[in-house]
DNA sequence: TGCCAGGCCGGGT
DNA sequence: ACCCGGCATGGC
């Protein structure tokens, strides 16, 4: 590991600004907004949520009463609507039974504990429970994704093989506490990831970090 | 037009 | 312990 993760953060806020993820729609609809966006664009999940919201399913107890069919179509712009529907009713089952529904009690649990609860439910890994507790719940969790991952290795900053936690525990030692600087931070490197950083065919002529790059460009899995 | 998107699970080695 | 196919829609 190379590259000073702190260095990295302010060349990428001044290349791209804030990026105002997940600013004031209210805890729920980001936790929904969690789920329907494992592996789809935003844009898609975005009718969903208004589907939702039009209907006025955006609180727990109304979106827990709702059929299974019902909340498939909903859902179904977001794609995996089927899978994504009993994800949704397997979250539920947690804020209703343990938590009576108060999105306010769930967040007084501690992060850690909390993180282990949302992990128990089927179709919430780490980076969908990460996301519910950095950006609903206002918690000091790093999100890792796929885009965290392509960036660094591609960089020679972290192996090809870096699993999920090693990645986050990077991140938390590195950086202070810091909920603000996390959301920010997460949502810097989705967009870096979009515009230049993309599976195939990444644009490192015109990136931010292009004078970070490896001789002879970006690294490669074996 | 194929490729890609803010993953996760289950079954097979 | 990895590796891989399945899941689905919409934009460029």
């Amino acid at each position: 590991m190379a590259a000073d993760l702190t260095e990295l953060y302010h060349l990428l806020f001044d290349a791209f600004g804030p990026q105002h993820w997940w600013p004031g729609d209210g805890p729920f609809e980001v936790m929904v907004g969690a789920v329907l966006t494992q592996n789809t664009n935003w844009a898609n999940v975005h009718r969903a949520i208004a589907n939702l919201k039009e209907a006025g399913l955006l609180a727990p107890e109304a979106l827990d009463q709702v059929p299974l069919a019902e909340l498939e179509e909903l859902i179904r712009p977001a794609g995996y609507f089927r899978l994504k529907a009993r994800r949704l009713r397997n979250l539920l089952r947690l804020v209703m039974d343990r938590y009576g529904g108060s999105l306010e009690a769930m967040f007084s649990n501690h992060p850690a504990a909390l993180r282990e609860e949302l992990l128990s439910v089927q179709g919430i890994g780490p980076e969908t429970a990460d996301s519910i507790l950095l950006y609903a719940g206002n918690m000091p969790v790093f999100v890792v994704d796929a885009y965290t991952h392509r960036v660094l290795s591609r960089h020679g900053w972290i192996d090809f093989q870096a699993d999920y936690h090693e990645i986050q525990d990077l991140f938390h030692s590195s950086l202070p506490e810091d909920v603000q600087l996390f959301n920010e931070y997460h949502a810097l490197l989705v967009r870096l990831g979009k515009d230049y950083c993309r599976k195939r065919s990444p644009r490192c002529g015109d990136c931010p970090l292009a004078g970070l790059l490896p001789e002879g460009g970006p690294l490669e899995p074996d």
